[in-house]
DNA sequence: TAGTTTATCTAACGCTCGTTAGAATTATAA
DNA sequence: TTATAATTCTAACGAGCGTTAGATAAACTA
């Protein structure tokens, strides 16, 4: 087996039982078994199970992350938000997995310390992102912080169900939820 | 020590473990060195580790659960959400961790396959509660099921913002929040 | 071809885990 | 007081853990 597939090969197992384990409940064991290699094959490739843990959400979690804030093209609030959220069902298995993991994190519910303020951190930098998307298209009299609020605390629970509670939402349903909150408070065209 | 409070207080101790560390990361070790016991007290009380933790999540989170779902006396629709979303920031710290705890294992992040369903059960017998509760105040031209939904996914979050985020939410960004969604769509007293 | 690097293995070390056997202690009841 | 029941303990079993030492095989390089 040539050694960057393998790598990667590696990598996907651990993705898949860190998700369904847990970072204790996953072994070293299970995953060299899984790919069919020795025990110690894991760590020629890897230094040990935490930084193989912390090289998921720090690298791979954070690559999803960065590739979706790329797109910050923004006409209409609506349609943005609408696709945004609709796309994470089109995301590859692999990557749900990743995405899922890094929400457990970030909630505290896995890893160690370390790894959840570092999340931590950057879920505050999205927040003002949202609000600088925003504001510019409310209507002046509006409320802003609650509006901005209100909606990221939708997009939170709908980014959710797609990937931690593995469920499709049709964007037409994604398009309705955000317009109750954004419908009339935003200017027209 | 007597046999009541013993019990309960390595169950108090178990859930601290349990949700800072997980099911594979609590070990029975922890909780006997933490309870100021040995290790097989553990036993005399409980059957086994996984016994310990289907308990509460089985018969203490529920009876959590069933406490809020008994309050369904509803005047005003915003007033009764505010009310039922603030009162988290009341529980006590015993009760919160069970909380967390709960919605560990109903996002399927702790827990064996077992809870996972037996949780995912009731949470649809409660969609379907807000919809009852929410349809008759709406007026006539809504579109129910949208609302419903939309509100449910805030609620949800507002609730993962309280419990499992630890933040204190105020009752009026609270209640400015639901009246976004609910405001406009519901009857006039 | 000889030497070196890369990839892979078997075997084990030291530790911790959940759990239990079985004895000692304490409280209760006769 | 003695017998029974409720607590609590020390000590261990067998298994699994993360990790590493050190040997072997395969692939390159000179």
């Amino acid at each position: 087996m040539e050694d960057k597939n393998f790598k990667a090969k590696i990598k996907q197992i651990a993705v898949d039982h860190f998700d369904k384990n847990g970072y204790y409940g996953t072994t070293i064991r299970n995953i060299a078994s899984e790919a069919g290699c020795s025990l110690p094959m894991i760590y020629y490739y890897y230094k040990s199970k935490k930084e193989l843990f912390h090289e998921i959400i720090k690298k791979d979690y954070f690559d999803i992350l960065s590739r979706q804030a790329e797109q910050i093209e923004c006409d209409n609030l609506i349609d943005f938000y609408s696709d945004f959220v609709y796309e994470l069902n089109n995301l590859n298995e692999f990557d749900k997995k990743i995405y899922r993991l890094g929400i457990k994190v970030y909630l505290g519910f896995d890893g160690d310390d370390e790894l959840i303020e570092y999340l931590d951190s950057w879920e505050k930098n999205i927040a003002s992102r949202h609000a600088q998307l925003v504001k510019p298209h409310l209507k002046p009299q509006q409320n802003a912080e609650v509006i901005v609020s209100t909606l990221i605390h939708l997009l939170e629970n709908l980014i959710e169900s797609i990937i931690v509670k593995n469920r499709f939402l049709p964007k037409e349903q994604i398009r309705q939820e955000l317009s109750i909150i954004l419908a009339d408070k935003i200017k027209n065209k």
